[in-house]
RNA sequence: CGGGGUGUGGCGCAGUUGGAAGCGCGCCGCGUUUGGGACGCGGAGGUCGACGGUUCAAGUCCGUCCACCCCGACCA
């Protein structure tokens, strides 16, 4: 390609609205533009860096026995409202009349449509297992995104759909995603861990996130140097220190004006926060017989603690959480501030399982400037569920082992999870198993990001002077840059890039061939810009020794190459490039 | 949705007490230059986010709305 018709712009400055490094510098070498929040355009750079991306995983889809198929972006809303998600899910989910007045749904993901035509084309065990796979537009209403390519409304995922017809069959599906994404990702070179993770509104019962570390992530991570723990702070379990066991001592209210945070009661009474319940209050939209259902819930959770919302959403089974307002809180006889698990009704108590085992805790009175002491749990109050709801933080005891965790930020760049028969029961796509019975397909969803993948790639690989892209989801291979300018007088300089460009083209070397009249700075600052693994510079200077010079983006030595082997030792470099990458992939061992 | 911020040419920004819309980069033409974002001369390009109001006069003051960014809430 060459750069003087390429459509990709560089630019001195980043656009004042990126914030963080991989926006930028995508932006600024001109692989994206944005056109909305949270929309963007792939530039040619990008598109060709997307491909590559999405090449590697077809690859490593195909390697599982994958097939590769395309299902629709718009969808009718009766396939949405045959699981249940056309209600369930909020504004999230893009809708639209079509000109007839019928609703239309865009896929945010596609189990829908997965179920939509299984019902249909599954009907024998003899077809199954089976593994279907596309790489399509999703879109998602994000209320808020940001951080250029990593949250974005509109983007292109690989989903892949595993069909099995037991549980067995499943496992193995799963486990063979678990590697094919530590080889997908490898082969782009981001490093990443997976994780534990909530199975969130997808429902099923095991999933994993792959995580890439970098504190510009959303997710926090609980990680356990010593046993390889490793979990989403929204599931992640930890070993909690036991208060002191001592007799529960009579309750007493006593007078606490103007201490409404755990923190200034604890001074206010000269005791640890550990000898506090914390309260919070939350409206919990619950799916009923009759509809959906928001319910008060009061959770308590020991005061040195956090809640952890998603662990309350499962335990009470909610669809959704938020926070309660304080005319709410006020309706159910509580007052915020001092509000006590002690005598309330009409709603639903949830105590973190550490309350039942620390006596003689602190907690509201109910009553504006009043608390109790010595509240215990059986005696001063009841929960209607007693189960972990705390939230693991840095520094807590790992659950296997009692080392400490560490607390990370990491992007998730992907997802297993084992969906199991929830789609399939719901929509009624079953198959005769080998006994004649009628069973619902046992299904698996995998999903990975292209673009979140992508700028977490450039999010890992840069320096002062841009991009330092991975030969493997590189826009090019080799970026070659002629220095003929108006002392080439003969074109000599020009025409040994010519040919260069025209052989290493015909030897199947993908070149960006930077041909503009442009000052060498300007085009050595943009080759730095873009990121190309190698660089190629044909100038009047090597070529009077009757070389051209080479250097590798990641590093600062050059060296001069003999015109005649020019093709042959880029082609070197380049496998080794390859090889660098591809040697580092590894078997992982599973973990269910 | 709550809090904060920003909207002036493709990008980055300035614009005073309200009084003729500017600068740098980029872009076009001509010339000089050519191994790390060169220089000269000459150009093109803006309904100042939108609408309404105040005023003789609004980029500037007032109001409403919109967009975008950040923090939070939310999120397979």
């Amino acid at each position: 390609m060459r750069m003087s018709s390429l459509l990709s712009q560089t630019l001195r400055e980043a656009p004042s609205d990126a914030e963080i490094l991989s926006h930028q510098l995508l932006v600024r070498a001109g692989y994206i533009r944005q056109l909305a929040a949270g929309i963007f355009t792939s530039m040619p750079l990008a598109k060709r860096s997307l491909t590559k991306i999405e090449n590697i995983m077809r690859d490593e889809m195909n390697k599982i026995g994958g097939q590769e198929m395309s299902m629709p972006v718009v969808h009718p809303a009766e396939i949405w409202k045959a699981t249940g998600r056309w209600e369930k899910v909020g504004p999230e989910m893009g809708r639209f009349l079509d000109r007839n007045g019928r609703d239309m749904v865009l896929a945010m993901t596609h189990e829908e449509a997965v179920v939509a035509i299984i019902k249909d084309e599954i009907q024998s065990y003899r077809q199954l297992p089976m593994l279907i796979y596309h790489i399509q537009t999703k879109w998602r209403d994000d209320p808020r995104p940001r951080a250029g390519l990593i949250r974005v409304r509109e983007f292109t995922m690989k989903d892949s759909y595993s069909l099995d017809r037991d549980w067995e069959g499943l496992d193995l599906q799963y486990a063979r995603h678990y590697q094919a994404y530590f080889n997908i990702f490898g082969r782009c070179k981001l490093p990443v861990i997976a994780v534990k993770s909530d199975v969130g509104m997808m429902g099923g019962n095991v999933a994993h996130e792959y995580m890439y570390l970098s504190p510009m992530g959303e997710d926090t991570l609980l990680l356990c140097d010593a046993c390889g723990y490793s979990a989403n702070r929204q599931i992640a379990e930890f070993q909690k220190v036991k208060s002191p066991q001592e007799e529960p001592a009579e309750r007493e209210k006593i007078a606490t004006p103007e201490m409404k945070t755990i923190a200034d009661l604890a001074e206010y009474m000269g005791i640890p926060e550990s000898k506090t319940a914390k309260a919070v209050f939350v409206m919990a939209a619950m799916q009923t017989a009759e509809g959906e259902e928001e319910k008060l819930v009061f959770a308590i959770v020991r005061g040195d603690m956090d809640l952890n919302e998603t662990k309350l959403t499962n335990a009470l089974g909610a669809k959704s959480l938020r926070p309660a307002e304080e005319k709410e809180i006020a309706a159910s006889g509580a007052v915020p501030g001092y509000a006590s698990p002690v005598g309330l009704k009409d709603i639903i108590v949830v105590v973190d399982d550490l309350i039942p085992e620390s006596p003689n805790l602190v907690a509201g009175a109910n009553q504006e400037g009043y608390h109790f002491k010595n509240v215990n749990y059986g005696r001063d109050f009841e929960a209607d569920i007693i189960t972990d709801i705390a939230a693991a933080r840095d520094g807590d005891a790992c659950p296997d082992c009692g080392g400490a965790m560490r607390a990370v930020r990491g992007v998730e760049v992907g997802n297993i999870f084992k969906l199991g028969t929830w789609y399939s029961e719901a929509v009624g796509a079953t198959f005769q198993d080998a006994d004649g019975e009628e069973k619902p397909v046992v299904m698996g969803s995998y999903g990975i990001g292209s673009g979140r993948l992508l700028a977490s790639i450039a999010e890992e690989y840069n320096d002062k002077y841009g991009l330092i892209m991975p030969i493997t989801v590189a826009p090019y291979e080799v970026h070659l840059v002629e220095l003929g300018g108006s002392k080439d007088e003969r074109g000599e300089v020009k025409q040994a890039a010519e040919k260069l460009y025209q052989d290493l083209t015909a030897a199947g070397v993908e070149v960006l061939y930077d041909d503009r009249d442009e000052s060498p700075g300007v085009k050595f600052n943009d080759a730095d810009l873009i990121g190309v693994p190698l660089r190629l510079t044909v100038g009047s200077r090597a070529l009077k020794e009757g070389g051209i010079e080479a250097k590798l983006r990641h590093e600062s030595e050059k060296i001069q190459i003999p015109v005649g082997e020019v093709v042959a030792r880029t082609r070197e470099i380049i496998k080794s490039l390859y090889d660098d990458i591809l040697d580092k992939l590894e078997d992982v061992e599973f973990e269910g």
